[in-house]
DNA sequence: GGTGAAAGCGAGGACCA
DNA sequence: TGGTCCTCGCTTTCACC
């Protein structure tokens, strides 16, 4: 919990390796004009850090027929901590929540939804996400375009 | 852009590589109890087909200070499209703008936006993102806990 | 931070079942 | 489609400027 002796070269790093995960040391030390072995050095280090939390795939959900992609804003009966562990815990379980965060505002969830189409999403808020437990209200925003993407975070907003 | 032709292989493939972006051919072919040839072939398949978008590198936006992620809810004063183009445009050039995504609901845009403190969100949202073109109301909504990341789609709710 | 080098392994093709 | 070599090239990683 810290940003300590995070200098330009890092950020660059981490920037070339958002927009591609699979860069080798060699392609990467290029990028940032380095060579090699220093670069892996850091990049060691940011992963020793937790700064890197993983390398992942992107996927596009539309090309496997999940046509229905929507913010689910939930709130809940009850605040108390056990009640929404419960929640929480039974959220983690369903596939078609790809991410769920607890927010402030006029509700206490958000979650990132996906399903193959409307009539799926219809059933899926009505007898899954409806029926988790503590749910009082549930409010559907759906995502008509993605206009920036998920994919490209830090292109090195510090310094 | 179809959902066909993908079996059960292909999703257990896709399911490892969205939580380990730098599997090796031969890595991946024995969680999904295959050799790697065709395992290679058909992680090339996906890639080509466009299923599989890009490997990216998952950061921990909070190791390096970025203390403060919010969900920004946006309306704007004309919905014309040149109007909203110009939105758009403008907010993919703001870097503390993680994503952007077009929703349907009592708000046009949905940004996800980080700041490395509550002070430097105020200034962000009232100086950028309140400036830009065409911007009527903002809302915002703190994340303060993720429940369930971002980096684990598809547990197999295909099928 | 840079260099050099060793060992290893990963990609990707040819070919068969 | 899956499986089995095979091989070249590159990557990793270390010891030393």
């Amino acid at each position: 919990m810290q940003s300590k002796n995070f200098d330009r070269t890092d950020m660059e790093i981490l920037a070339a390796l958002q927009g591609n995960g699979r860069l080798s040391s060699a392609e990467l030390a290029e990028r940032v004009s380095l060579t090699p072995s220093p670069c892996w050095r850091r990049v060691k280090r940011l992963e020793d850090e937790g700064v890197i939390r993983g390398y992942r795939t992107e996927i596009d959900v539309r090309k496997l027929g999940f046509n229905v992609t929507a913010f689910v804003l939930i709130s809940l009966d009850q605040k108390a901590a056990e009640r929404v562990k419960a929640f929480e815990d039974a959220v983690k379980r369903v596939p078609e929540v790809l991410s769920c965060h607890c927010v402030s505002g006029r509700y206490d969830h958000q979650l990132t939804v996906i399903a193959r189409d409307l009539d799926a999403f219809g059933e899926l808020t009505r007898y899954v996400l409806g029926a988790l437990p503590g749910v009082k209200e549930v409010y559907t925003s759906f995502v008509l375009k993605e206009v920036k993407g998920s994919g490209h975070a830090i292109s090195l907003p510090a310094e």
